[in-house]
DNA sequence: GTAATCACG
DNA sequence: ACGTACGTGATTACT
């Protein structure tokens, strides 16, 4: 029999301090309660023990350290953001049917060494949890430690067994007290003998074992004379060290292993995780309930609800005009098309809803053409792929007022997911069922639709209505709206015709550049493999080995799991072993072909054209992203990569316009800051990494070298991501000393700069969070952690969003003008793919000038600053040659 | 599923 | 003293 015991609160720190933080809508903190179930549920999975309970603190002196005076006094108060987390902690603990001791005057290592020791006695194996390495004294046959340390986010775990700590120590685990009361524990406060460090303490247990023998033998003992000097002076400390260190095993606690015996989890345990958003914690436990949210809002939309299947054309036509006169309804859509279901609000009545399947309504084309249309406001979800669904079967796209997806994204562009359950989860306090109208075949039978199917999808649909209410009123209140009408939402809609038309591609010149590589490749691999034999280069292991043992090369950079092989190390090596040049060869056709060839050729639709999704929801900047696939990283920075770009082609008769903003993120860092030396500099319309380069440096524009213009540039970008002059340093290779000079003298010129840079921290911390000139928002709760990374994170953060994120701002903003002066200009031109400060669009020859001029106006006309905003313009047959 | 690598702005 | 730039996505190897 086995029993687990968790130093409940060693472990909920390294989760407050290892995790990024998280806040529920409401803003109450849960991050240091998820990662301590996360664990505890990995540890379960881990060890299966019969038995298990968790151990805690009192915040109060302890027994064993009241004779010291310095621990009181040195001992810190927990962060208001932990403290609010632990009677939480306790309380699903609590629900979960987990044991829970503390005894006061004891600290939570008294309680494990009581606990183990008592574990012991009645013959039962004891697993202890901690991440403190003070209870590796307590490792025997019977009892072994788990440390866990988190490092990254990421938590690991060591087994320690007496047989794995001899190894790491050296010595018998009992020892570890020993060594203790010589080095001392700082942050145990145990102080140990003054001037002796580990490396004498540690050499001297491994020696001696304990200090009564030490003692014994002085000074006749293996060590250097100061050292002896300073053990005999400090013996008294070294005597009380060692009772501090002692833990203690017999704790006036009543405790039974069979008592502690693991039970069912509480059907409490539900309602709670509801009220954390634990959403992926109710899943993977599989965890249900009786939803109990607050009842006003459950009958906002599971309440009475009235619905019809709509299989009469001419009722479908009484609900059209009905719906006409509303200001909005929701709706959702099946996949394909297949159906779409209608709700509406009937005062005081509840909740309405119709619904209309594809085989059962007559003309139901017409219907979804009439439906579809701008005179029926429409409140949905994911509306940019249910308008590309539309557009693709040629049927109107319009009066889309609102997706509930997008609104979740701009009220929290951290979360990561914005299906229904989690919006309903974090806005209404409650799950929706899972979605089972997606299944197949729900509603595609003759026969009466699957009940179920049919409940879950008007219930998601009726949950548009509610979410719409509150998502609103947060929207208005926070001054997104604009942001939401004017930009995101227009927006679906230019995607959906951007994704659906699609950009062509000329397989067979792809096809014929995948042979060529494909030879360079094996030719490669040839080459390696003289001078290696043969192995895995694609594997970073293996390829480390390889060079770092069998060839001897240096190691400069390790990774958590062995040798770094990334490009950065290998271009230092370049010149010791033509192997590595070869390697970063083959890495570099390997990826042309893999990713770019052949990723590519498979995703060619018939007409040949490749379409890309655009993902809206995803960054946290407001930036869209690119996927399956992603064609905002197609190469442009080595002339063989930028070959690709030769592959996406203009049709028949067609030119590829291709527009870019200039420098608008250093734009935008200058109208933010405003600081006049730089806005001066843009104003001037020379480059701007050579102005740079000429005011840091203090030399005349046209003195700048090569080399000079390339450090400012890194400046430049440094600083807007948020620099430090160790990185710069790495960057453009100099001494941390040189980069802080160029630092140093980048802020006497633009202090404008260096005052937004401290001002815009300082906001973030007092508010909580950063925004666009738009009102986008990002939380940043990083700001405030106590974790000195996360924390710095949170400032760069700070730095960066603001800028990044206008500059989204507005060429999202652009793209919608763009779009529609493309429309009432009646052009045939049509954009193709953005990709962050460019835009590309294909239109017929003819257009090409008046099409360059378009974009460029319509991209420089978005918003004022105080510096101006350019494009420019450039067309060709290809990407390659428009660029 | 995660880590390492490398493609882009 | 900390450890080291912002934002993405795809592929491959390996647990």
């Amino acid at each position: 029999m086995k029993l687990m015991v968790l130093d409940g609160n060693s472990i909920v720190n390294r989760a407050y301090y290892g995790i990024r933080p998280l806040t529920t809508r409401e803003g109450l903190y849960t991050h240091a309660v998820y990662g301590f179930v996360t664990t505890l549920q990995r540890l379960l999975d881990e060890e299966q023990p019969e038995a298990l309970c968790v151990t805690f603190d009192r915040r109060e002196p302890t027994f064993r350290h009241q004779s010291y005076e310095g621990y009181k006094a040195q001992r810190k108060g927990m962060p208001e953001e932990l403290a609010q987390q632990m009677p939480v902690l306790k309380e699903v603990l609590d629900a979960m049917s987990i044991p829970r001791y503390e005894l006061a005057g004891y600290e939570a290592d008294d309680l494990i060494g009581t606990i183990s020791r008592r574990c012991e006695a009645e013959g039962w194996d004891c697993v202890v949890v901690t991440g403190d390495k003070d209870s590796l004294q307590l490792v025997d046959d019977h009892t072994k430690v788990k440390l866990v340390s988190t490092r990254m986010g990421q938590t690991t775990t060591k087994d320690m067994t007496p047989e794995t700590f001899r190894e790491v120590y050296g010595f018998d685990p009992i020892h570890m007290i020993d060594l203790k009361a010589l080095m001392g524990d700082a942050s145990d406060n145990i102080p140990g003998v003054p001037g002796i460090g580990e490396k004498t303490a540690m050499a001297l247990v491994q020696k001696y074992g304990d200090i009564a023998e030490i003692y014994r033998l002085l000074p006749d003992i293996d060590a250097k004379p100061a050292a002896i000097k300073k053990l005999e002076a400090g013996r008294d400390m070294a005597e009380m060290s060692y009772r501090l260190a002692t833990i203690i095993t017999d704790a006036p606690l009543p405790f039974d292993p069979a008592e502690n015996l693991r039970q069912p989890v509480k059907p409490e345990l539900y309602a709670l995780f509801l009220k954390l958003e634990f959403t992926k914690l109710i899943e993977k436990m599989g965890l249900s309930g009786d939803a109990a949210p607050a009842a006003e809002e459950e009958a906002e939309f599971t309440g009475a609800c009235t619905s019809e299947i709509i299989t009469d054309y001419a009722r479908a036509e009484e609900l059209l005009a009905l719906w006409r006169q509303r200001p909005w309804v929701a709706c959702l859509a099946l996949p394909g098309l297949e159906g779409i279901c209608v709700e509406w609000g009937e005062e005081k009545s509840g909740g309405r809803a119709a619904l209309f399947l594809a085989g059962r309504l007559e003309k139901y084309n017409d219907f979804l053409r009439a439906f579809f249309s701008a005179d029926i406001q429409k409140v949905s979800h994911n509306v940019k792929d249910l308008m590309r669904e539309l557009l693709a079967e040629d049927l109107p796209a319009e009066g889309f007022l609102f997706d509930a997806a997008i609104a979740g994204y701009l009220l929290d562009a951290t979360a990561g997911h914005y299906d229904l359950n989690r919006l309903s989860v974090s806005w209404l306090g409650t799950e929706v069922p899972k979605p089972a109208y997606l299944a197949e075949g729900a509603f595609t039978g003759l026969g009466e639709p699957d009940p179920e199917a049919l409940g879950a999808w008007m219930s998601h649909t009726a949950l548009l209505t509610a979410l719409y209410e509150k998502m609103v009123s947060k929207l208005k209140k926070l001054e997104m709206e604009p942001l939401m009408e004017e930009i995101e939402m227009p927006l679906c809609r230019v995607l959906a015709e951007m994704e659906l038309a699609g950009f062509l591609v000329d397989a067979k010149a792809l096809r014929e550049m995948g042979e060529a590589l494909s030879a360079a490749i094996a030719d490669l691999e040839q080459r390696i493999y003289a001078h290696a034999g043969p192995f895995n280069i694609n594997s970073p292991k293996q390829l480390g080995e390889v060079l770092f043992e069998r060839l001897g090369l240096p190691a400069y950079k390790k990774t958590k799991t062995g040798y770094s092989t990334n490009a950065e190390v290998l271009e230092k090596l370049r010149f010791q072993h033509p192997i590595v040049d070869e390697v970063l060869q083959y890495r570099q056709y390997t990826k042309l072909k893999s990713t770019y060839v052949d990723g590519l050729l498979k995703v060619i639709d018939p007409d040949g054209r490749i379409r890309t999704s655009f993902q809206m929801t995803v960054t946290a900047t407001g930036r869209l992203s690119s996927t399956e696939p992603n064609l905002q990283n197609i190469p442009t920075r080595t002339e063989l990569g930028s070959e690709l770009r030769r592959m996406f082609v203009a049709g028949e008769g067609n030119v590829l316009v291709d527009a870019d903003y200039s420098q608008i993120e250093l734009r935008l860092l200058a109208h933010i800051s405003g600081d006049e030396t730089m806005q001066n500099a843009f104003r001037t319309g020379e480059d701007i990494h050579t102005i740079t380069a000429s005011q840091v440096f203090g030399v005349a524009p046209e003195n700048v070298t090569a080399l000079m213009r390339r450090s400012a540039k890194a400046v430049n970008f440094g600083i807007v991501y948020g620099i430090s002059a160790f990185s710069l340093s790495q960057d453009i290779g100099v001494t941390v000393a040189e980069a802080k000079e160029y630092m140093d003298s980048y802020f006497a010129k633009y202090p404008g700069v260096k005052h937004y840079m401290e001002e815009i921290v300082e906001r973030a911390r007092a508010n909580g969070y950063v925004e666009t000139l738009y009102h986008r928002r990002r939380a940043l709760p990083e700001i405030k952690s106590s974790n000195f990374n996360m924390r710095s994170f949170g400032e760069r953060v700070a730095l960066n969003m603001p800028i990044q994120g206008t500059a989204a701002d507005i060429i999202k903003l652009a793209m919608v003008h763009v779009s529609r002066r493309l429309k009432t200009e009646g052009l045939k031109a049509r954009l193709l793919m953005q990709v962050h400060d460019e835009l590309i669009v294909e239109c017929p020859v003819e257009e090409t000038e008046q099409v360059k001029l378009l974009l460029t106006e319509e991209m420089e006309r978005v918003c004022s600053l105080s510096v101006p905003l350019t494009a420019e313009a450039h067309s060709g047959k290809n990407w390659l040659e428009a660029k």
